[in-house]
DNA sequence: ACAACTCATAACCATCTGGTTATGGTTTGT
DNA sequence: ACAAACCATAACCAGATGGTTATGAGTTGT
């Protein structure tokens, strides 16, 4: 049967650099305030926390508040519905791709 | 190293649900015309065709003109760049995540 | 020859998006 | 107590996006 869950905000949300870049820092940096993200994002502190409000509003990220900071951490979980659909299609393409491999050879680092 | 290739034309493709929808129909599919896609896309033929642009722009479709038709498949090695991504900072989320398995168990169907 | 079919493009429109500056609430340091 | 730091929200703006109808170019069938 075709994937359940809708991947569309999934998509969205990793659909812009700026937010992939934060997403990708917080998954290589863990735990980052958005004090920290703002220095290397390229855009306004304001910018950086409504990228963080879309983020959140897929799931991909969590935030927890600390004093007068905001520490924020990626949620990997998040990108199931996304993991779903491309494997539910891959399913149809294994037979023009040669099975799985390929696509582990590129999911294994 | 980080992923070499560009996939933010990739996920914003595939970020709307109707352009999606018609990925998916070339994937189950197979190759159709544009009329073929018109069908059940719930939007008129001229949305389909700048959809299909798009597709085309993301790599992810190819075209082939017949006559007065023209043949859309799909071309799922263009999810590549979207793979290395997802397959590169999967590195960083196996420590939290069980490894590959999770992934692996969603991949297969 | 000509009507009908297939498709892409043009022109247009409303809404969404991604950025900015301004501001205000809360917390921290002095 | 008060200034400074951190962050979210508001207000605003230009450009992108996703849809429409209209049209025209090319192809097919009669």
């Amino acid at each position: 049967m075709p994937p359940n869950i809708e991947p569309t905000a999934v998509f969205k949300s990793l659909s812009d650099p700026t937010r992939r870049a934060l997403f990708e820092r917080l998954c290589l940096e863990g735990e980052l305030t958005v004090h920290a993200l703002t220095g290397r994002a390229g855009v306004s502190q304001p910018a950086v926390s409504k990228h963080l409000s879309s983020l959140r509003g897929a799931g991909l990220v969590r935030d927890r508040r600390e004093g007068r900071e905001t520490y924020y951490c990626a949620q990997p979980r998040a990108l199931a519905p996304m993991l779903d659909w491309i494997g539910f299609y891959s399913a149809f393409w294994d037979h023009r791709m040669g099975r799985l491999e390929s696509l582990l050879a590129r999911m294994d680092v």
